[in-house]
DNA sequence: CTAGACTGAGACAGTGATGTATCAATCTAG
DNA sequence: CTAGATTGATACATCACTGTCTCAGTCTAG
C-alpha cells in the first residue's frame, strides 16, 4: 500500500506522543510501513524528529495567523485583542495533538534554526499577552512569561485529558479557554 | 567523599528533570560519583527510576497529609475544605521539582505497584475536588478529572518556569495558587 | 502488457549504553 | 594505627538501535 510522507509523519507524531523514545522500528510499525521505507522518507531519526518539529511550528504559526494576533497587537484595541486571545487559545486546543511530543523533545534543542523559529512565535505571543495586560484583559500582576507557561501547561493537561479519555474532544476548547481565563474556582 | 544513597537519588532526579534520557554515566557524573558506585546503590537503571518514582510518591503523600486532605473531605465543612485545597496546591508547588521527571517517565508505567499507589493518591485528590465543588469552592461545571489534570499541567508549567528562570522560587506558590483558582484574566 | 517506481524483508557493521567484575587506593570506625 | 568498608578506574561481554545496502516481489502509469 502507498503511504505518503505526510501520513507517515502524522502517524509517527501520534505514536511519539505516547512513547517519546520509541525506536524507528516501532515508529515504522505504528505507521504501517517497514523500517526501510521509513528510512527512505526520513534518512535519520533526527531528520524525522526535526521534520515533526517544523510541522508543529507550521500548525502553531497558522493558529496565530488565523487568530489575527499580529494585527490585534498593532491595533491595541481591547475588543480586538480579546477576540485574538480567545481565538488563539481555541486554536491551540485544536492542534494540541501536534505539540505533545515536539514541545518536550529535547533533541530539538540542537536545531538552532528551529529554536529561532520557536522563539519568534513565542515572542509574538508574549507581546499579545502583554498588550492584553495593558488593555485590562489579562491580570497585570502576573509575569507575562508565567502566563505563557500557564497556557503551555494547560495544553499538556489537555493532551493528557484526551489521552486518558477524561474529556471529550468537543468540550476541550471551552474547558481550556474557561480555565485559562477564569481558573477553577 | 561519601555520598549517601539519598543524595545520589536527589542529584539523579535533578539531572533527569532536565535530561530525561540521560545515561547512567551522565547521572553518575551529575551526582559526583563514579558509574560503579551508582550501580552499587541502584543495580539497574529501572531500579533507579523506580526508586525516584516512589520517592516522589512519598513527597506527594506527605503534602496531602500536611494539607489535611482526608480530614477535610470527611468534615465536609466549606472553610476546612478551602483551607485544605489551598494548602495542597501550595504544597504541590513546593515539591514541584520532585515531580518534573517522574510524572512523565513512561518506564514507570510498567511498575504496577507504583501505579496503584499513584491511583490511590489521585483518587483522594479527586474526592477533595468533588467535595470542593459541592461546597461551592470550585466550579461545578468542570469535570473533576479536568480540574485534576489542570493542576498537573500547571505544575509542569511551574517546573518549566523555574528551569528557564522565568519565575523566582519564592513567587511560585502564590502564582500557582492564584492561577489555579482565578485564571489569568 | 510492460517498464519503472516503490515496497518489505533481511543482512550487515558500527555505535553507545548497560550490567558485571576486578583491583588498587582511600576513607573511617574502633 | 589497623582492619574492614567504600570508592574510582578500568575492562569486559552483551544488547538494542541505527543507518546502509541488496534483492525479490508488487504496484501503477502509460
Amino acid at each position: 500500500m502507498v503511504v505518503s510522507r505526510e501520513q507517515i509523519a502524522a502517524a509517527a507524531l501520534r505514536h511519539l506522543n505516547q512513547s517519546p523514545t520509541a525506536s524507528m522500528e516501532e515508529i515504522a510499525r505504528a505507521a504501517g510501513v517497514s523500517r526501510a521505507t521509513l528510512h527512505r522518507h526520513f534518512a535519520t531519526r533526527d531528520e524525522l524528529v526535526s521534520a515533526l518539529g517544523w510541522r508543529a511550528m507550521e500548525y502553531w504559526e497558522r493558529a496565530q495567523k488565523q487568530a489575527g494576533v499580529a494585527e490585534a497587537i498593532e491595533s491595541g484595541d481591547p475588543r480586538t485583542l480579546e477576540a485574538a486571545l480567545h481565538a488563539l487559545v481555541i486554536g491551540q486546543a485544536e492542534i494540541a495533538d501536534e505539540h505533545g511530543f515536539t514541545l518536550t523533545a529535547n533533541s530539538l534543542l540542537d536545531d538552532a534554526a528551529l529554536m529561532r523559529r520557536i522563539d519568534e512565535l513565542e515572542e509574538l505571543e508574549l507581546k499579545l499577552f502583554a498588550a492584553c495586560q495593558r488593555a485590562g484583559i489579562l491580570r497585570a500582576d502576573l509575569p507575562v512569561r508565567w502566563i505563557s507557561n500557564t497556557l503551555y501547561g494547560l495544553l499538556v493537561a489537555a493532551v493528557e485529558s484526551l489521552r486518558r479519555g477524561d474529556v471529550a474532544r468537543r468540550d476541550l476548547s471551552r474547558l481550556l479557554l474557561e480555565t485559562f481565563l477564569r481558573g477553577t474556582a
